[in-house]
DNA sequence: ATGATTTTAGGAATCATTACTATATTTAGG
DNA sequence: CCTAAATATAGTAATGATTCCTAAAATCAT
């Protein structure tokens, strides 16, 4: 049985507020000036409790070696910035058909999917002459 | 300039012999039996030369916290079981009208896209009763 | 062959994340 | 409103994948 914690909301209510996918030390950072005693694990605890309830959700990438986060439950794909590590979101075209073909094929269940482009953001490309 | 050496060639061997996408330490743990003395670093060095060279990719999943590695340059996606972490490939649709929209809306270049599903395999559909 | 360059083995260092534990907070039920 | 059981926290230690470092070995252009 889940209880309330004020840390929990904390955590929840700075990603609602963000569309950056901050990794959990800028989580961490930012909620310590409201609880100046918070500890990095129990910003972890509260991002796994977090991605279990389905409220928020864990990203990947290739670049960088830590995990972003996202309020963002929508369905919608990323695009990573090989050079900044930027990530932005993005609307992806529908996957049902691939989903169902994929799920036939390898006679799989699918319950999540996630899409990740790579490349330069406009600012990088831009830099790039 | 980059000079020949038999332990990169090795583990590219080793990973062209397989379509289950291992790990470094599983790459590691073959190749040391042709070559005993072979370090780990040695194996997570020749992987990103690897990788660097177009030669393999890596890959990377929300379950288990290691890379893994895929001699297949082709142009697919991948599947990974929630429960036993299995890798198995899948030819995706077409993504390059996904791209071409991608690219005009967040005004970036695109040069790389994985895509991820996520569930459970045959078989460990089939426990789950 | 030889010298410059790259690679290696082995081990130490890094760093994100998880585990542990004693204390504090939350909450259901009387 | 109490109280006790359950859950959460802070602080710190442990883990584990990956990278870094260095002296010695291998490669290769000339």
């Amino acid at each position: 049985m889940l209880k309330n914690s004020k840390q929990r909301e904390a955590v929840l209510e700075y990603l609602k507020g963000r569309t950056d996918h901050p990794t959990a030390e800028q989580i961490y950072d930012a909620v310590k000036k409201d609880f100046p005693r918070i500890s990095l694990g129990t910003v972890y605890r509260n991002l796994s409790v977090l991605s279990e309830q389905h409220l928020i959700q864990k990203i990947v990438c290739e670049n960088g070696d830590s995990y972003r986060f996202d309020y963002n439950m929508m369905p919608h794909s990323h695009f990573s910035c090989t050079k900044c590590g930027k990530i932005l979101d993005f609307q992806a075209f529908d996957r049902s058909t691939e989903v169902q073909e994929l799920e036939e094929k390898l006679h799989v269940r699918v319950s999540d999917e996630k899409t990740v482009y790579y490349g330069l953001c406009a600012e990088c490309a831009a830099e790039e002459k």
